[in-house]
DNA sequence: GGAACGGCGTTATAGTATAACATACATGAC
DNA sequence: GTCATGTATGTTATACTATAACGCCGTTCC
């Protein structure tokens, strides 16, 4: 039962909004790609992923580790990186590779160019779908010969609202 | 004593090259720069940074300190992340996320911009520095209101050595 | 039933990074 | 001269991040 919104692509999570939205989107949309993929988001991985939701800022392992363990379950490292990686395949998480930390998609299921703006004064990563950047990335690189596997693209900063106050 | 050539700015170490000269290179322009800026280029430093460049490939804290310790010399954890902090701060070496490891600068003491292709196959890291690609993401940073402090860019895949194979 | 598989529990360990305190030496003030 | 200061390094301990290896359990398929 997920109210009908367009998705931000791009756009930066307003402060007020209504964050529970974001979490019940995310977990639906999970479900459906899993389902569609004959993927199993049992109900641990469906935990990890809320967990990751719980803001729009990058969320440690052990981070969610600890709430794990605050649920009353049983758990150690591997359930959690063994969720997340479950996650990660499926690419409903993503990698920050600056923080060694972990994101949910705002987009999963749909291909996209993936950049992440992370303010350092209050934490909160966007992801941006930019195709410009990569195709610039792109040129550069065939230009050498390279061919892409993977791209990490991480702008530290200060976003629009730490900056205006 | 360095030999006069042109700096590669953004092209692949050939793979037959006279790495001697780069390490030499580094040291040389290393050592100038912080006598200019009045930093200290102790000996350990410079040790770490020649092992930083001992290769074109990133190097990590604990490979630098297995060669420290093997060199006699007593070595701790602190004794490289402290050598490797002086490097960074300096603008002699690199971190390259992705692979908690760092690697060396080829221009060090110039502005430019840093972008990495990682070779996945081989491991070799080059340094591009191509102005594009951040204006590509200046441009969208600047939409979003966001002020950009540090970038982080790092492309995997296959070089074209390695492609050629 | 039994083999095969996937998901998870559990223990141990590997790999990366920093905190905190001690020592050594150079420089400049007095 | 010696005292205070600052910087580099030594040393010990610990925190943080991630994976290896083994075992249990439930489901599916024969
Ligand atoms: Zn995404
Ligand atoms: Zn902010
Ligand atoms: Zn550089
Ligand atoms: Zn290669």
């Amino acid at each position: 039962m997920t109210t009908a919104r367009p998705k931000p692509r791009a756009g930066a999570p307003k402060s007020g909004h209504n964050h529970r939205a974001c979490i019940a989107t995310a977990l639906a949309a999970a479900e459906k790609l899993c389902a569609a993929r004959g993927e199993q988001l049992t109900a641990l991985r469906r935990r990890v992923l809320e967990l990751v939701w719980a803001g729009h800022k990058p969320v440690g392992a052990y981070q969610i580790l600890d709430i794990l363990r605050g649920d009353g379950r049983s758990a150690a490292p591997p359930t959690v990186y063994r969720a997340l990686d479950f996650l990660l395949a499926q690419g409903l998480v993503h990698r920050v590779e600056s923080l060694n930390a972990f994101i949910g998609c705002p987009h999963p299921g749909e291909t996209h160019a993936t950049q992440f703006l992370i303010c350092s004064r209050c934490g909160t990563a966007v992801e941006l779908d930019d195709a410009g950047i990569d195709k610039a990335i792109d040129g550069t690189a065939a230009r050498m010969g390279f061919v892409i596997a993977a791209r990490t693209v991480e702008i530290s900063g200060t976003c629009a609202e730490c900056r205006g106050r």
